[in-house]
This record gives C-alpha cells, structure tokens and sequence, in this order.
DNA sequence: CGAAGGCTTGATAGACCTCAAACACAGTGG
DNA sequence: CCACTGTGTTTGAGGTCTATCAAGCCTTCG
C-alpha cells in the first residue's frame, strides 16, 4: 500500500525483498489528516515516526516572536520523523498542506528492523543525511541568493524530488503551498514572493494555475536558481 | 589523546568504556593543518571521516558565482565527515579557520565498530541529527531573524557549544573567524558584520579583542539573538 | 620595509518589506 | 439561490535594512 515509501527506500539503499516486507509489517494502518494538521508538533517527546504516503506537509520551525520558518517540504514516500528516534524532545514540528495519509512505526519496532537487519540501520540514517544535505542547500540558497534565485531555487528541488515519486507529469505537479507559505520557506514576505513568481511566469519559465506548476523552461529555471540535484543524491528513480 | 572527541560521543549517548577504547583504537595518528586548508572537499568521494581535536574549522559550499556559503562551525570533539559515509560524493567542504589536529578513520573501521557495537551507531547516527538540528537552526536564522540577531545568535551558539567541549574560560573563548567569514557564516556583508558587531561592543553585550571573544551579558545576547540551546540537545557536558 | 589582508568609516544605491486596499474564490448559512 | 465571510492573490506607494563602492588605517608577515 505505501508504494512511494517502500520504493523510495528500497532505490535508495538496496535494501533486500525480505528487509521490505518486515518494514511494510511494521507499519501501521494509515490514517487520513486534514490539511493544517500537525503530524508530529515541536517539544514533543514520540515514540513513533510518521511515514507520508500522500499529500504535502512541512517541516517548520516556531519562532518565540510568532513566525513560523519552514525547514523542508515532506512529500509522499518522505519518513519525516526520524530525528524523533534520537532526539528527544523534537525541535521543529511537521504539518500537513494538504490532505494526507500517514502512516506510523513506532520507535520500538524501528529499532528493532535496525537489530534484525543492519542494513535497514543504514537505510534510515541515510534517510536523514539526505533530509540533513537538504537543509544545507536551504541554508545557503537563504544565505548567497537573490530572491528571484531562491523562488526558482526550491521549484528547481520540489521538481526533482517529486519526479523521484512519480509525481510529476509532464512537466507539471501539484503544490498545495500558499505564496505566504513560500515566503516562509524562502525567507520573502508573500508580496514579494508574488512578484517573483509573477516575473519567473513573465519570462516564460512557469505558468502557475491555481495549485498546479508547470516547468516552462526547465534548463532556465536551473540556470536562474542556481541549481544542482547533486545533493539529493536521487540516482535511483522509481518510474513514474 | 582525542580527549574531546572522546568525552564527547561518551557524553552524547552513554557509549561504555569498552566501546570508547575501540573507537580510540581504530584512530589514526592525529595529522596538523595549518589555518585555511581544506580536510574535506565538495565533490570527494573520501573513504575515511576526519575528527577534529583542536582548532576551528567551516562547513561550506561554494557557489557557482564563487561565493562561499559557510553551513556551519565544526569545533574540537566533532566528527566533522560522517555524512560522507553514506553520501558520496559529499556536497560540501571542510576548511580549517585555524591551525588544526585532525584524526582520522576509514569508513571500513566505522563499519566495523558499528557491527561490532550496535550502539555506536546510534552515537553516529546521533551525532549527524545533531548537525542536522544545527542546519535547521541555521535555515531559521537566515530566514527569518534580522542581522543583529542572526549575529547574536551564531554567538550564542558557538559559546554554548565551545562550553561542551570546555573551551570556554569565564564568558571568554577564541573565535578564529574573521568579519568576513561572519558574513559568509549569516548571508551578510562584511561591512554590515562589522556594523553588526559594533552595536552589539556599544551595547555592553560582547567585547572582542583580536580573535577573542568575551561575553558581557549573556541573558541580554539570547534575547537579542533569539536563542534557545534546545537544538544542540547538550544535556551532556564536559566539565571545563 | 613593503605588501597583503583585515578592520573601520562614510556615502550612495538597491532589494525587499510594510502598509493598505481591491479583487477573486470557496465555503457557509439563511 | 444569494449574501457573507475568510483566505489567498494582486497591485501601488513609501520606507528601511543591508549591500556596494571607496578610501583610509591597522596589523601581520615575509
């Protein structure tokens, strides 16, 4: 059932037939969130992590005068809560942009996958080094680049981490992300992330309908966002 | 002889004696490096990790327009390359600010120590959720927090952090970062650092001397900064 | 002693923010 | 079916934070 999850796991890290199956087990029934949800919220101490298998969420961070500072996009196939397994209480919360469902594996189990196959230990923690390469880029594309370079910056990521699900047809997905939502990520206020995308559709580089975006100009879009896929380190794609 | 280092992964997460000693035993011969040279670089495919034992050094990424974004400060005790045993090639370099000691140890050996002691892959594991926690931190600061906090909190962080390895003496501790490399540390110009720093010496909060860097008013430099050490999850010190 | 790099200061410019208002759209209730 | 409300988008105007440029000074080091 969580087709995205196992095979996002299993191209990352060769993980066995077998090793896929226990962690399937493991997991539990999946339940339906609403979009603004917390699937997991900030000072909390889990004993679970939650599996995406579809729909949108964030990763944000609650700041004491009020703002919220979004982290990272989580999408479908994404184990969002696995810092949660070493890191007690939690620093950031995770939650939902759009309906989602999700899935649950607790702590327990988890360590006990790792004790039965090492090779799942591996698979986890290279899980979080590429969600740590992603906060890298972030850092830097907040800290060296123009707005106009960041906008086109996380489309360039979103692109490239949902074709690795299947989620882009075409050259089109859905993002269930407001243009406040996206100044939170980028670090803009939603004004000004209103003229970025409105300068990105003017020079044909996207068109935007609604939730849906749709790459014009994928080579530009790179170009201008100064972006490259090497720190998604996604060489193994699950056909779309 | 890696005295922090040691203490440090001890403290992190209960590792007993026995397994202490054999991660010890499976170091190198600590090597020296002189200020501004490079232990790891972006685009390698090392098959050892490096730890540093003394000195300073930079997480950084360059930039296709040349600009250098740093990610983080990496200090003594830290085992600065552990990505880089399941992320090949690694997305960013290590650059020593300061004349360095460095050991080293092959992945070989990393992988055996964790066959051999389950629990010091958890110790790793965690050690890279913790730089994961500090990028995080690091994306909110570039996002969402003006210059002056953004450079009250690097300082917040970097004492708290100095404080766990025992490198802080009264308020007081070295920092082997020029203006520059503040800047390039907070997305801000070396001018406005200077600015930045400035008002921070006017306001009572810091003095800085050359290289060192004295505390004045603690209380008032986290409020300024914004800062809570929740994220580096130090509950373990390591007395001064 | 000269050169190079880092720090400091002033002046100007520009990127982005804030405030404010109008518009579009979806969901809700009468 | 239609107001009504709330959220998101769009546009304009003005303001501010921070960058850039430029020059002078200081320290370090060969």
């Amino acid at each position: 059932m969580p087709i995205h999850a196992l095979a996002k796991l299993r191209s990352n890290l060769g993980i066995s037939e077998r090793e896929l199956k226990d962690f399937a087990a493991a997991l539990g029934i999946p339940r339906i969130l609403r979009a603004g949800e917390e699937i997991v919220g900030q000072g909390e101490q889990s004993d679970f992590c939650a599996v995406l298998l579809t729909g949108f969420a964030s990763r944000q961070r609650l700041l004491t005068n009020g703002d919220i500072q979004i982290l990272s996009f989580v999408i479908p196939g994404d184990m969002c809560d696995l810092p949660s397994l070493l890191l007690k209480p939690i620093d950031h919360s995770i939650c939902t942009l759009s309906d989602c469902s999700v899935a649950y594996i607790s702590h327990a189990a988890i360590r006990k996958l790792i004790a039965d196959h090492p090779c799942l230990g591996y698979a986890f923690w290279h899980e979080t080094l590429i969600d740590g390469a992603i906060f890298r880029e972030w850092v830097a594309n907040l800290g060296s680049r123009s707005a106009y370079a960041r906008v086109a910056h996380v489309l360039c990521e979103l692109k490239v981490r949902l074709e690795t699900v299947g989620l882009v047809s075409g050259h089109q997905f859905d993002l269930p992300v407001t243009q406040r939502g996206l100044g939170q990520a980028t670090g803009l206020s939603a004004v000004h992330i209103n003229r970025t995308l409105q300068r990105l559709k003017r020079e044909g580089i996207v068109t935007i309908n609604g939730k849906s975006v749709s790459i014009e100009d994928w080579q530009q879009l790179t170009l201008v966002g100064d972006f490259d896929d090497g720190y998604l380190y996604n060489k193994g794609r699950v056909a779309a």
